[in-house]
DNA sequence: CTATAACTCTCAA
DNA sequence: CTAACGTTGAGAGTTATAG
C-alpha cells in the first residue's frame, strides 16, 4: 500500500533498447547503435553516440541509411524478447528498493520512497543507480520529487545533467529559488503530458517554460485546455494528483496490429495475418482472465504512397456471446475480413481489436450455454505455447506466414532467452 | 432535449 | 535495382443518435 504522503522516484534506463544490444557485444562499446521499429521501419532507440550525431528519434531508417553507413552506425531489428527479459531483471532489482513500485513501461518505474528520508533520498537514488549498473550493466537515471510529473521532470534533469545531477536529481532537497531558476530554463514541451499539439498552443499564450506553466492560473488552464492539463499544473506545484498504481488494471481493449514485410494483395495472405493477430490478442485476453464482447478488424493500404489507390476500412462486430476462445474469435474476425476486403489493393497493414471486455467471472453465460467455447482446450494451447514458444501450436488459418511477415533483417541473437543465442567461447 | 454511444484527438513509451 | 515510414493503450472531448 502506498504511503499517505508519497515521495516519487522515477527510474528510467538510458537508451534502453540500444543499451541492451550493446550489453552482449563488447565490440559495440563507443560504436553508434540504433534499434529499429517493427519491419525495420523507423529508428526507435539511439545510443549516446547516435544522439550526438543529431539523428532524430522516429526517423525512417531508409532516409538515414547513407548517413548511417558514413558514420558506421550499427542497426538492430527490435529484439523484444531480449528487452523484455532485461526489463524484468531491472524491475526485480528495483523492487528491492521499495515495497511500492509501479512498472510504468518497459524501461521505467515509479517507486514510492517515503520512509527512506533518513538515508538521504539522493543518496538512496545513487545506490539504486549503482546496483543496476553493477548487477546488470545498464545505466539508469533517477528523478525524485513529490509528484509523478515532477519526478519525471527531475529524471529529465538527471539525464541532461542539469543542476549538477550526475544521474540522480532530487527536487525535494532543492530550495524554492533554485527550483524557480531551474524550471525557468526548461522548455514547457519537456513536461509529461505536453505533447506535439499542446506545446505550440501554450507557446502562443506566452507559456514557454515549465515555470510559466507551473505558475499559470489553474482555472483558466482548465477552461482553455482541459482538466488533464490543470492536473499537470497542480502536479508541477508539488501537489500529487496521480497516484502510484501498483497493480495494472485489466485492459479495456486489446489490440494486435502490424505492418507487413511486403505489400499484400491476396485475401488468403490477409486471412493468415488476421488469424495470427487474433490468436495473439486472444492469448493476451486469456492472460488477464477476461472475455471479449466485440471484435474489430482493420485493413489499410500505405498512407504514405500517394500514387497507389488508397483504401482503409475497419468494422466492429458485437458478438452474440462474450468469449476468449481463439477459434471462435478467429471465425468472427474472418467473417469481418470477408466483408471489408476489396481486391486490387496493395495492403500495407492489418490489425484486430478485442473490446467490450469483461472479467470471466462476471460473465453471464447465455441461456443455451456457451456456443462452442472450449476453455480447457485454450488452457492447454496456452500452456504448450508458453512452454515451447509462441506459435508452437496454432490455428490452421494462421498458415505458415511467409508473404506478410515483418522484416527483421538486423536481428541480434536471443542472448538471454535462447540457448543458441549464448555467446560462444572460442578455443585458441 | 438529454443521456448515451460512437468516434476523434491527444499523449505516451 | 527500387522502394521503403511502429505498436498499443488510455482517457477526454466532441459529435451523432435514440428515446
Amino acid at each position: 500500500m502506498p504511503t499517505p504522503v508519497p515521495i516519487f522516484a522515477l527510474v528510467d534506463c538510458n537508451n534502453f533498447y540500444a543499451s541492451c544490444e550493446k550489453l552482449f557485444n563488447p565490440k559495440l562499446a563507443g560504436v553508434p547503435v540504433v534499434v529499429l521499429s517493427n519491419n525495420d521501419g523507423c529508428v526507435v532507440a539511439r545510443s549516446a553516440e547516435v544522439k550526438a550525431l543529431g539523428i532524430p528519434m522516429g526517423v525512417p531508417w531508409f532516409k538515414i541509411h547513407d548517413q548511417a553507413r558514413q558514420h558506421g552506425i550499427v542497426a538492430f531489428s527490435s529484439n523484444y524478447a531480449l528487452y523484455a527479459d532485461m526489463s524484468n531483471r531491472v524491475m526485480e532489482v528495483l523492487a528491492q528498493f521499495s515495497p511500492d513500485i509501479e512498472v510504468y513501461s518497459i524501461d521505467e518505474s515509479f517507486l514510492d520512497l517515503a520512509g527512506f528520508e533518513s538515508i538521504g533520498l539522493a543518496e538512496y537514488g545513487r545506490q539504486i543507480r549503482e546496483r543496476i549498473q553493477q548487477w546488470l550493466g545498464l545505466a539508469v537515471c533517477v528523478g525524485i520529487a513529490r509528484s509523478k510529473t515532477l519526478a519525471k521532470l527531475a529524471n529529465h534533469c538527471a539525464k541532461k545533467n542539469l543542476a549538477g545531477a550526475n544521474g540522480v536529481c532530487d527536487f525535494t532537497a532543492m530550495s524554492a529559488a533554485d527550483m524557480d531558476s531551474l524550471l525557468d530554463r526548461i522548455d514547457v514541451a519537456e513536461v509529461w503530458g505536453v505533447g506535439r499539439k499542446l506545446a505550440p498552443r501554450l507557446d502562443a499564450m506566452g507559456i514557454r517554460t515549465v515555470r510559466a506553466l507551473r505558475d499559470a492560473d489553474a482555472n483558466s488552464v482548465r477552461a482553455r485546455f482541459s482538466v488533464v492539463l490543470e492536473r499537470t499544473v497542480r502536479e508541477l506545484r508539488g501537489t500529487s494528483c496521480l497516484a502510484l498504481e501498483e497493480v495494472a488494471p485489466a485492459k479495456q481493449q486489446i489490440i494486435c496490429s502490424r505492418s507487413f514485410g511486403q505489400r499484400v494483395h491476396d485475401f488468403d495472405d490477409l486471412q493468415e495475418a488476421v488469424a495470427s493477430y487474433i490468436s495473439r490478442a486472444a492469448e493476451k485476453l486469456r492472460q488477464q482472465d477476461s472475455l471479449a464482447g466485440a471484435v474489430t478488424v482493420h485493413i489499410q493500404t500505405s498512407p504514405f504512397n500517394l500514387s497507389e489507390p488508397r483504401y482503409q476500412k475497419a468494422v466492429t462486430l458485437p458478438l452474440p456471446e462474450a468469449t476468449a476462445d481463439s477459434r471462435l474469435l478467429a471465425r468472427w474476425a474472418l467473417l469481418i475480413l470477408k466483408q471489408i476486403y476489396r481486391p486490387g489493393f496493395a495492403y500495407q497493414k492489418a490489425g484486430v481489436m478485442l473490446s467490450d471486455i469483461c472479467p470471466r467471472r462476471m460473465h453471464q453465460p447465455s441461456l443455451f450455454g456457451a456456443l462452442g467455447e472450449n476453455e480447457r482446450l485454450m488452457r492447454t494451447l496456452d500452456r504448450i505455447n508458453s512452454r515451447w514458444g509462441r506459435g508452437t501450436l496454432r490455428l490452421a488459418a494462421e498458415g505458415m506466414g511467409k508473404e506478410w511477415q515483418m522484416k527483421r533483417g538486423h536481428l541480434s541473437p536471443g542472448y538471454t532467452t535462447e540457448w543458441a543465442g549464448l555467446p560462444t567461447v572460442q578455443a585458441r
